[in-house]
DNA sequence: ATTATTTAGTTAACCGTTTAACCCCCCTAC
DNA sequence: GTAGGGGGGTTAAACGGTTAACTAAATAAT
């Protein structure tokens, strides 16, 4: 173990002069400079991390997930973190999943407050967190990946909708239905909101039913789909609040002998790995996931120097892709719809 | 910011005393220990990580990614990386993304060696990964995912091979064939190896150009199976060494008019979100993905305690997943080879 | 009755940095 | 000639725990 002391010694100055040239402080000329680090380099010299860490923080951002680890292993989740990874990294920055007891929210206020790491981001909040209610009262910088609390980061679903309705509509599709997401969701509203605003942009009316409640697996899509197909004047285009419903969409167009993105179009939203491998390939909406990482980093770095825990919001902007399950709307139900306006 | 030095004060005892109560250590009579316990929570006391790292371990582990944590995103990345966080949960221990500069290997030892962590698990080694050599030369417990070093934890690939060619064989099938994984792959001999001792198992000959070269990226795979299709005698089984081999190697199937489960029996290796979803789902090999992070931490855990950095290995079984890709093999094939043994 | 052991604690020396406060010397300005 | 002002350092006090060494009293063994 080599210490700064040893250090000094080799190099024939004090501990401070040292740390001062280490961390690039002081007035040292030079020479001095370049003895110190001679002697740094000689003797292979690592400044312990934890005494560092008694006087100034940790330069360690937390990472909390809601209930267990088994998060981590969804790609979504997967894609943010590489975001926050590589941001993180960017600014010398290293990142904790902190380890986690029953008490999820205790055990995360106490891993902050023990100084292990500067801030927290929470992941996957739910609507009145504790963890958010336990961070805020420690005084502890946190933003969420997800609109809840103070800080926090988001994709602009809104817009996601807008994008989606906008394409069908450029389509010829007026008959568009959406199967609405988990209500549990924290920004589950969004996506309702923002298809009835994309609606009105695009001067359609809701049609009878044609908002059915989702859920968050693909049984619940194909539930949703069904119901959608018994319609009495069914849609011809359908919006999945998710690629998981779509999937179940999918196979419940199929299963009613439908050709998908010729019979019916359809379009799922976030983009998870096998959206591009479905038959037809899913039409969907991209979340900017890899962004929302890098952002939320940066919201919590901009946190964690002033004290001041004013709000700030950030919703990023979704893209959409365009593949093969949307396409013109068939043209029956044109000639269907077009003697009934 | 209350330190232990209050608590003893509050509880009217020593500071050595309420770091024995905490820590479980000395001879504490129990109405001592509920005194000191009772301060503790009356003025909500909660020590210094820093502090504590100081002499003892930091209780974390370190993560290095190779080359930028865009892997992190890789979904089966992400299900290793659960299964860390899982384990190192349950044992009270952190898990750190280390931060890394230009030169990896570089900023990989200087965080294991200024003490942030404890030990590290080096993801995606290459042969002679230059931080598994840093490491050792430092002294630092480590143990790798995939088969380089002294100490990792890998999935069993000849195993895997063993299942994937004794599932065909079981459907009839005796003319298969190999798509060979990328050769930078650690551990691609161990595909084409139990590749061939499955086939010896199984008393089946290597036809002729039966082993194929792939490589990582799905335009491999589909290269890959034209070359198997345009063989004199084709193959009626074909085992791609990753899925995303098998998710070019079905297209190019596809492509040649053949029906994948029917005409030609396809598996995959790996078994990726998308497998479930191609059409018809893809057989494959399902690795041990979660176990295998749970396994690398004990193994990790193992290493700090004991000094002794002994060689330890650990090879975890995949399972086969019968999906729609792989059928009986086809009756004109069988007359085909009937009279030709 | 004396010695040995156990129990229940205390004291204080660390751990390795950082940093406020101070010192000394040389230079400049008045 | 002396006060003032930097440049170039040093000293030593934190920081907040842990833990080896020690003490004092009570109990057990001889």
């Amino acid at each position: 173990m080599v210490t700064i002391r040893q250090v000094a010694t080799h190099a024939g100055v004090s501990t401070a002069t040292v740390s001062y040239v280490l961390n690039g402080l002081g007035s040292i000329p030079a020479e001095t400079r370049a003895r110190v680090m001679e002697s740094v380099v000689a003797l292979d010299y690592q400044p312990r991390h934890a005494a560092r860490a008694m006087r100034g923080r940790s330069h360690t951002l937390g990472i909390s997930m809601a209930s267990g680890y088994d998060r981590l292993a969804d790609p979504a989740t997967a894609e943010i973190l590489a975001g926050m990874a590589h941001a993180a990294s960017l600014q010398g920055l290293a990142l904790l999943l902190m380890p986690m007891s029953d008490d999820i929210a205790k055990s995360c206020v106490s891993v902050a407050r023990s100084g292990q790491v500067d801030g927290v981001i929470v992941c996957d909040p739910q609507p009145e967190d504790p963890r958010l209610t336990a961070l805020h009262q420690a005084e502890i910088a946190c933003v969420s990946i997800g609109p809840q609390g103070n800080t926090w980061v988001t994709s602009d679903i809104r817009l996601g909708m807008n994008l989606a309705v906008a394409h069908l509509v450029g389509l010829g599709h007026r008959r568009i239905a959406l199967i609405a997401p988990d209500f549990a969701l924290a920004a589950s509203d969004w996506y309702v909101d923002g298809f009835l605003a994309a609606l009105a942009d695009a001067q359609l009316e809701l049609l009878d039913g044609g908002i059915v409640a989702g859920g968050r697996r693909e049984a619940d899509g194909e539930a949703a789909m069904d119901e959608l197909l018994a319609l009495p004047e069914p849609p011809t285009a359908v919006i999945a609040a998710s690629d998981e419903l779509a999937y179940g969409a999918m196979r419940a167009a199929r299963d009613a002998g439908l050709v998908v993105g010729r019979d019916v179009s359809l379009m799922g939203f976030d983009d998870l790995p096998p959206a591009a491998y479905l038959q037809p390939p899913l039409t969907t909406i991209r979340q900017p996931r890899f962004a929302i990482g890098v952002a939320a980093v940066q919201l919590l770095v901009a946190q964690i120097g002033h004290t001041n825990l004013a709000e700030s919001t950030q919703s990023l902007a979704p893209t959409l892709l365009v593949r093969g399950s949307t396409g013109l709307v068939p043209p029956t139900v044109i000639a269907h719809l077009s003697p009934d306006k």
